[in-house]
DNA sequence: CGTGAATCATGGAACGTTCCACGACGCTAC
DNA sequence: GTAGCGTCGTGGAACGTTCCATGATTCACG
């Protein structure tokens, strides 16, 4: 009858063999592709007997429906965008981890892109997701070295919303950076420290850095103490730059007014910056106290115990997603929504009061 | 002439704006829409002054190739399908990092699906990127918790390449997992050290494990020592258990034949094996020497110094990029490749003469 | 001047869905 | 008996590309 077992396009050789489609399952099942259509998506009453035969020919014929296809048709995609600092980074790592199961969770699809910290990489980056048509971009902090990334998401028109950075154009959900700040530095002070350094990195748009100094001022302020001047520490891209210099802090330490307590702006820096510190002959906590923020995993283990300030990602993950979904359905409310989650503060061994009455 | 500017599809409310096409930027720079998918995408030489008006037409209208659509047209997706254990492990966060910009570098895009041990979201993960159309998969190692997934992607007929574990059936790349073994253990040994134990999970399909185990009873073998009983470790699915116990190496220390030094299968248990033992008041290295494998980031601070076998994560995940293009083109080879990549060891503060000679 | 080749441009079919308008059928109510 | 309605199913247009076969023009050469 037909040609004997045509070549039927050869699973390599470039061009792939042609898919199971609708058609295929329609034919099998004796009805249109109109109906088969119905039954995939749940909708336009379809009679019991009519989806019994369907679903059965989509079991038999192991039918995928091509998302592609549908994506295309219906002008919309199910992948959403995820601008991430750098996944080297346990803190970025453990955000792009649950804002992933949330938009799985929610039937979106995570298509990440690491920023590095690279202006070309997040550039190239950035428009390889347009041309995939993402329906929504989701921004996870630290985008300080890429300082023009919010301006040209907002561009874009796409439905964006930031975490762990506060911007005005669009929603964000961040923790209570300036309640963290005000709790590390209470925490430094209750412990009779009286002179407490602020430590973060030299850039400037850093997530949560300013805030994090507000809340750390105002302890001080209320404390009567005197304010040192911010220290800088030069944050490495990959790893924590084991005994990179933290160089003025270090120089600090060693000067007349050396601070007994830093509040560092994250737990990445602080420690790098213990590592640096002890490897000047600093002793954590005799010689000074640190304090960190996020609570990275490792800040717990107790090689490390850093005392630091813990923000929920889980739930801020969550409600990230929710905000985008609205923003995609059109339903986000104007002005933009900002959400701070509430932070606490896990005290460890990395902080003692001064002069090092314990460990 | 028209109406007063036509609602237009709004940007909000489900249906999206018409996105500029390539029929726009055709009637725009007066040509055909074959002549602007030609200049588009470098074939079917065009003369120099009509790519001139074409690029112009485009630059003009902000147009951007609408990727779902093309992908929909050549049945062939630029997505790669990245299955990963657990984005919250440092070593799978490294890993998937360096196959991202591997991917990316090469024009693919990286769509992640964290497995997390989870058989159910391991399922529902692969449908999903099957119904994207992913070109290929890649699997990165530690999937000891879902066992059936290997056969499950083979299954798919979809190209597939495996990262740190080696499979029969298709290609893989990975470290010299036996070597490994054999400079961890040689180098307990050259310490002197005279039982040595083995600690792995509880998973029996755990990435390399087996040859890792290997290499380690080869030197002991050579070496005319005993073998001591192998001690597992029941690893925290989310971040390295503080304090969990690792029972029954616990125990050991304890018992009449404590091994003086041991070779943990991999940084994430070791470093969590030390923190369990100095908690029981076990001394690493003074009563304990510990020798890790991967060298993930947090083994080279100070504060942790774990002595292991480093693996060169980026040249793995881009040879195992060379391997996946190569299938998905129909050129891969048979039988599958197997790539073994040389390791070595970094000798720090985790591994010391037996009874704790220095440190 | 006619032919063939080279160069450049074009129109149309195909890709696998969704969604809409419509139609067939059976039932109820007047 | 027929109008109206509800239930269930259908065919076709549209989505924005790629790719192929073909067409138009120009030029070199005999």
């Amino acid at each position: 009858m037909s040609p004997p077992s045509s070549p039927d396009g050869d699973v390599a050789g470039g061009r792939r063999r042609r898919d199971v489609t609708i058609f295929d399952v329609a034919r099998s099942a004796g009805v249109s592709k109109s109906t088969v259509s119905n039954v995939i998506r749940g909708v336009n009453e379809v009679s019991d007997e009519t989806r019994r035969r369907v679903l059965a020919a989509i079991d038999d014929l192991n039918y995928t429906p091509n998302g592609i296809a549908r994506q295309f048709v219906r002008r919309r995609t199910t992948m959403i965008g995820v601008l991430v600092g750098d996944l080297g980074n346990a803190y970025h790592a453990q955000l792009a981890r649950v804002v992933e199961r949330a938009l799985f969770r929610s039937g979106y699809t995570a298509v990440f892109c690491n920023i590095e910290g690279d202006v070309e990489l997040a550039i190239a980056g950035v428009d390889a997701l347009l041309e995939q048509r993402v329906a929504g971009f989701l921004l996870l902090a630290s985008i300080e070295r890429v300082p023009q990334l919010p301006a040209s998401l907002r561009r874009t028109g796409v439905p964006t919303v930031v975490i762990g950075l506060r911007q005005r154009w669009t929603d964000s959900v961040g923790p209570q950076d300036r309640e963290g700040g005000r709790l590390a530095t209470q925490h430094l002070v209750d412990l009779g420290h009286r002179r407490i350094g602020y430590v973060h990195t030299s850039m400037a748009e850093a997530s949560g850095d300013r805030a994090r100094h507000a809340g750390y001022r105002a302890v001080l302020l209320a404390a009567g103490l005197e304010t040192p001047p911010v220290m800088w520490w030069e944050p490495g891209s990959e790893t924590i730059r084991v005994g990179r210099t933290a160089v003025n802090l270090i120089d600090a330490m060693r000067g007349p007014q050396a601070p007994t307590a830093v509040f560092v702006w994250n737990d990445f820096a602080a420690i790098g910056l213990i590592e640096a510190c002890e490897a000047a002959g600093v002793a954590i906590p005799r010689d000074l106290s640190v304090v960190g923020f996020d609570d990275i995993a490792i800040a717990g283990l107790n090689r490390i115990s850093l005392t630091t300030i813990a923000q929920p990602l889980d739930f801020q993950a969550e409600r990230a997603v929710d905000f985008l979904l609205e923003r995609m359905d059109g339903r986000g409310p104007e002005p933009p929504r900002h959400l701070s989650v509430p932070v606490e503060i896990r005290v460890r061994g990395s902080s003692a009061p001064p002069g090092g009455a314990h460990r």
